[in-house]
Order: structure tokens, then C-alpha cells, then sequence
DNA sequence: ATCGTATATTCACCTAAACAGATATGCTGG
DNA sequence: CCAGCATATCTGTTTAGGTGAATATACGAT
């Protein structure tokens, strides 16, 4: 189970912590969009994405050759209140606006189908889930 | 200027996250009474909440020879936000329930006149001050 | 002034974790 | 089956940061 302590260690690194903020704000991405977005080699992506994993804090989903990667759905409120705490505490952040742009101007975009895209992958969504829930 | 980088690298520390939980709920500490309540040998506990200090996640008060440890009245909404989801998250934990009671139980703890205490000091007085002030 | 207590700092050592580079697996299309 | 791309893992190296032990500073009391 997914502690406070584990969710720190994930992010506490640089690199995961942009993968995690990209997430937050775009719902779900492969591992090769990571890479560009954040200008990083791919084997160093892959490696961080399988802590996050491990960690229970994204969860991936294979289509084809592509990984897509979201936030863990299972994610405790706590964990869900804590990241939104971060990515309030990053909004004038210049490294992470640049790689949400990076993202968008991303030339031959793999898994833009909409149709493969499960139905909750925001956020905002998972939270609102966890509300009704309670 | 606090950042959730700086935050996240000042809890992710099993001794500081320890400290830091007990001051939610505790208000103000003195080294030797996180000392004790934590098990831990002094210089240890000093290296630690100077690293806080450094981090501005605690401020500190001296009084006579001791030093009395408090959560930063500074602290940006997001991350007494952030804080709080933490503590959240570790409700059930054995440890931090522990450093509690053994806090309690110590014997012939200092500082515990009421008038040298700040009037602000938990983490709930300080939320509520945020937001008034939005 | 000196002693005892509370706190802070310095030093040398050690461990966890990130990194680059190379290699391996898995899937798709020809 | 083979080629090519996307992803994952393995290996050795390096570095950031925690630790204990010893030392230093600050304050109050005798």
C-alpha cells in the first residue's frame, strides 16, 4: 500500500516529479512523449516511470509497441490531496510549463486515438470519484 | 522562498518527517524533548531541525538554553496544505503515534510555561489565517 | 571563574540512488 | 523469419546525503 513516505521518495526526483506533473495536467502518455517533453533519454524515462510503477503511483496500460502511463487510479485521497498541493505549489514553475509546451508541440504524437483513452484519467476526475465515495 | 522541491527533500528524511509530524500536532519543541520523544541522540535531532530551519519549514525561539521549534509561520497554502496530507496519510502509523505518547509520558519536560508561548503556533491556527486572508 | 546542561558544528565513513552506456525483450510490418 | 522501433534491464561509476564520534559554543547556576 502506497504510504506518504513512498509517494515522497517517488517525487523527490527531479525527473519523476516532471513525469508526475505532466500527468497531472494531461491524463495519460507514453513513454517516448516523456522523453520529449522533458528532452531526457528514453532509458532513463523508462527506469524512473518503473519506480513510479512499482510504487503504486502510475499504473500503465500496453497498446501495440506503446506503454501508456496515467496516475495510479487507486490513489488514496491523501495521496490525490498531496499532489495537487505540489502542483499548486509549481504553477510559476519555468521547467514544468516548458515541458507541458514541449508536449503540445510534439510533432507525430503517437496514441492520439481517442477511442483507446480510458474514460478517467484527470485528476479532478479521481477526486471527485473519491467525494462521491464518501 | 519555499518550493515543494525543498519541501519533499526536507520530509522525505525518516528523523525530519518525524519531527515535523509532531509539531502538527504539538504546536512548539525543544531538541531535547524531540530528542526523547523520538529515541534519538542530540546532535542528530540539532542537525536535522537546522536543516529545517535552512529549508524555512521551521522557525526557531530561543529561550534561555533552549531552543524552542515551531512549523514556520510562513508557510505558502500549498504547503500546510501538502503537510496536512501527509499527516493525514499516516494516521495509523505506529511510529508517529508512538513519538507522541512518548512525548507525553516524558518526564520533567521544559518549557511547558504558558505565557513564553506564542499565541500562533498549530497548524490549524495558521490554515484558518490563510484563509482569512483570501 | 568554573561547572553542568542544552544546543550546534565539524570530520571521516558509509550507503542509497542516479547516471551513462551497453544489451536484451517485445511488438509490428514486410 | 527478419528488420526496425519502442521499451526494459543490466553493469559499473559517481555523488548526495545520513551517521556516529568528537569537539565547540551558549547559557545559567554555584
Amino acid at each position: 500500500m502506497l504510504t506518504p513516505e513512498t509517494l515522497m521518495k517517488s517525487l523527490v526526483d527531479e525527473t519523476r516529479l516532471r513525469c508526475v506533473m505532466l500527468l497531472v495536467t494531461t491524463g495519460e502518455l507514453c513513454v517516448c512523449e516523456f522523453g520529449y517533453a522533458l528532452g531526457q533519454a528514453q532509458p532513463k524515462i523508462s527506469r524512473h516511470l518503473g519506480t513510479l510503477r512499482e510504487h503504486q503511483v502510475v499504473q500503465d496500460r500496453r497498446a501495440g509497441q506503446w506503454v501508456h502511463y496515467r496516475l495510479h487510479s487507486g490513489l488514496p485521497p491523501w495521496a490525490i490531496q498531496m499532489i495537487q498541493a505540489i502542483a499548486q505549489g509549481l504553477e510559476a514553475s519555468e521547467i514544468h510549463a516548458g515541458d507541458r509546451e514541449r508536449l503540445l508541440n510534439m510533432p507525430g504524437r503517437p496514441g492520439r486515438c481517442p477511442e483507446t483513452v480510458p474514460a478517467t484519467t484527470t485528476l479532478q476526475e479521481q477526486e471527485s470519484r473519491h467525494e462521491q465515495s464518501m
